[in-house]
DNA sequence: CAAATAGTGTCTCTGAGACAGTATCTA
DNA sequence: TAGATACTGTCTCAGAGACACTATTTG
């Protein structure tokens, strides 16, 4: 037996990655409260026990408050804890992963964010660098193998503007017939009102987005979808 | 601003994994305290703040009280939180997997744990149920792209009996050559003393395991590496 | 019809996996 | 030398990716 002792404090923080000007970037907010006060930090929060059923209650809530809108993705992390990563004590932070569209972002009446590259991050509150450093591989990984970069785009999409999506996250581009047979995409094989390719990836829509060309037909992603493959 | 409230409870579970009788099976204990007294569950316990620098730290402890030995393998695989898990108030668990070969645990002076197969569970206590079975999903996963199977061995292990681990893990048979082939492994390629193959996988030892036939090769892990393509 | 982007068919080459053959031990 | 298991070379076939060709819009 062991004395009776405080419990950790725990909070919830929120790794919000959307694509900005062709790369992966965070979303950060400056703290007006110490500890480290006037550091940017990721948007994060306590537990609300009466509000929030679960952890994931309260990623959505923060970022309710914080940006106006819900996130298109949101998933949790994992948990940073220790002794070390707070000067108030022992800490748990229960970290989630959450994607957006940029142009949400832009229109919400929330807070204003500064987005940095993931990739060249500048000095962070607490662990929150590592935090970021942990989503972007996750995030990445799970693009290799997954639908999971469809949460980035607006509901409706070409397979171009996905095509470029992915190889905004990778930094490596492909050719268009190798992308579309990864995906295992045939857009004529689709019925336009409902149909699905044969690996339940994508939806085509009846709709599409025309420009001074051929137009594209609008895809909706169905379920996140795992591969069978990894690619990239 | 909100009115100051308690913080969520934390403790710190550990789904301990093996292989036995051929199956992937987790460590459970019979429960002496309530809630849910009498009931199976996984081992676990409270941060303690002074002793622990990381969750993982709290993790391991727990490990070595009730078994007396260190885990092969250890991860966090996410936290568990919420208002209904426990009937005591909102609370978090940050669990944890671990894998050990079973001969270690038969041999420690701990706790006696039983042993029930990932995909036949009986009732168990608070939500440890889905944190088996995501954790049987995660090792599984894993498994597919990694060396991860090799910590459910001893640390010298013949390509026979790694083999095993892989097709008990999946429930699947493979043939030899195929599986050599995934793991880019030419025995005779190695020079004996520390040789490691290309993909940097395995390092092979001078030490052979006889029987009543041509001996083979006993080989350690390097370190936890992925493959390029996921197989299984 | 030219320009621009959407969508598809084809060819090549790598690599996964089955299988059968060789090697090396005990009895 | 028979039996058992370790280890390896070869062949086949599917799928990834490069590339070039066709389709459909605007001006």
């Amino acid at each position: 037996m062991h004395t009776s002792r405080s419990t950790p404090i725990v909070s919830v923080d929120v790794v919000l990655l959307t694509l900005f000007q062709g790369k992966l970037q965070a979303a950060l907010h400056m703290r007006g409260r110490p500890p480290f006060q006037g550091c940017l930090a990721l948007p994060g929060g306590y537990v609300h026990p009466e509000e929030d059923a679960t952890a994931e209650d309260t990623a959505r809530r923060v970022l309710r408050e914080k940006t106006g809108v819900e996130p298109r993705y949101l998933e949790q992390l994992g948990t940073f804890a220790g002794a070390a990563r707070d000067p108030r004590g022992w800490s748990a932070a229960i970290s989630h992963v959450a994607l957006m569209p940029h142009e949400d972002l832009r229109q919400s009446g929330g807070e204003v964010f500064h987005f940095y590259d993931v990739d060249q991050l500048p000095e962070l509150a607490f662990d929150h660098s590592e935090q970021i450093r942990a989503a972007a591989e996750r995030v990445r990984n799970k693009a290799s193998y997954s639908t999971l970069p469809c949460w980035l785009l607006p509901e409706q999409f070409t397979l171009t503007q996905l095509q470029r999506t992915y190889e905004q996250i990778f930094g490596e581009t492909v050719s268009r017939g190798t992308f579309r047979s990864r995906l295992g995409i045939k857009v004529g094989d689709m019925n336009p009102g409902e149909a699905v390719d044969q690996a339940d990836i994508l939806i085509a829509t009846d709709q599409f987005q025309g420009g001074s060309q051929r137009p594209a037909r609008l895809f909706r992603v169905n379920r996140l979808s795992l591969f069978k493959r990894a690619c990239w």
